[in-house]
DNA sequence: GGATCGTCGATTGTCAACAATGTGTCACGA
DNA sequence: TCGTGACACATTGTTGACAATCGACGATCC
């Protein structure tokens, strides 16, 4: 077969530069993808035969891609027993909500002093489109789409070193959001949350700003900390014989 | 060969916990180190063959040390063509900088009103080896145990996510101030500059603490950028040919 | 002389077989 | 019944060979 076959056009080109020229490229996309979307569940074991298999590769390519996942925490490994995906944990909930503060504020920092109407533009639009899934209750677009906004920001901050620590905790957040999804269904994010944190960024006190990213992150931390505590199986041991 | 003949005492427990289970886990130990040290300079060529040699090693498990460094941001590599150890830029070092004085001063705000007696004594300690270094003019060492000195307030904050982001930096950093031993030498870390560090972080005052963070890194960002503006060729096109 | 095309060497990408390790199981004895 | 030891299985670690791709060099044609 030829990786061209494997081609996945535009549809996902919400990570970094994808070279799509290797076969392992490739799969570190689609099973980051997989493991985003909750397809494959945190805990779940990783077996890399039952994963070559499944992605017509052999285990080379596959154990790279395993590799590249380990080190952006999404997958954890112990040598000669086993892969799974990395679970969840309330610890990690506050880390990753506390460090994204820090990192958000410092990015809006970088932005706001510019007056940069190139990035308001594109934050109404990407809000529009977030407003316009929530509407149509579509949870899972309206997550990622949620994710955009904040992107746009570290995007925009046009500070590399900082969208790659943005790109670590989004894929994170994208977990837990994924199983909150999974358990709750219908329950993305909310439409007036949202709305306080836009209008912010769309004025001139940059305090207010400052104070509305930590109210934001406040409101997040609780949601996916009293989500976590509803469900203590997603922070177990991975369990042998689960199929991935 | 067994595994064990790699093995390498106690020598370099720098990085974090070192499995030393696997080759795998040796040769991203001790490719780092090669790169770190400056043995293999920014630009240099990381052909695989030769390196598996090197390391005595077939070039799979040689491949996964090369793609975790990548992950780390101390490599890079086009498919296809060639990889390489990473080169040095200006904008990088203002991007490492800016995004250290937030992380650091956010990992001081975790530590500062526990009033840790173990972290000030820890603190005072490396400092005490950090000084004794620079008296003794091994700027090797100093290099390292300046970056010991701050990374105690990473390790005190109990962040792991922060901890993380503090070693991706840490790499980087490295890597400047090897180059910058290698091309100048006998020019480490000054006493002074880093007498006022510790006297804050020692001190009641929290605005103070922060705005030394921020005196500090300016101060670092300005030598290295001196440097990096002195030897243009660190930011080239790698050299085919060149020795690994 | 300059541009273009093909060839060749170097390098990375991929694969399938084999070795090493850890974990659970099951029989056995106290 | 409970502890214990050996054994088999599942899984990852490692290797060497082969395929795909890229870049440079040189021949050829205009």
């Amino acid at each position: 077969m030829a990786i061209s076959d494997l081609s996945t056009p535009g549809a996902d080109a919400l990570f970094e530069r994808v070279p799509k020229a290797t076969l392992r490229a490739h799969i570190v996309e689609r099973l980051r993808l997989a493991i985003l979307a909750g397809d494959i569940p945190p805990g779940a074991p990783l077996v890399e035969t039952a994963l070559s298999e499944r992605f017509d590769v052999s285990r080379g390519p596959l154990r790279e891609a395993l590799r590249q996942l380990i080190e952006e925490g999404l997958v954890v490994t112990v040598p000669y027993t086993g892969t799974h995906v990395a679970e969840l944990s309330v610890e990690d909930v506050h880390e990753i909500y506390s460090l994204r503060t820090v990192l958000e504020t410092f990015a809006f920092e970088q932005v706001w002093p510019r007056r940069d109407d190139r990035f308001r533009a594109e934050l109404r639009r990407r809000n529009d489109v977030l407003i316009a899934s929530i509407d149509a209750g579509d949870d899972r677009a309206s997550i990622l789409n949620e994710l955009d906004v904040h992107g746009l920001v570290y995007e925009a901050s046009g500070h590399k070193l900082l969208q790659r620590a943005w790109h670590g905790l989004r894929g994170r957040l994208q977990l837990y959001w994924a199983a909150h999804h999974r358990a709750h269904g219908r329950r993305g994010p909310k439409r007036d949350s949202h709305d306080s944190y836009i209008e912010a960024a769309f004025g001139a006190d940059f305090d207010a700003m400052k104070a509305e990213i930590a109210d934001h992150m406040r409101r997040g931390v609780e949601t996916t900390e009293k989500f976590l505590r509803s469900m203590p199986g997603l922070s177990g041991k991975p369990k042998r014989g689960v199929k991935s």
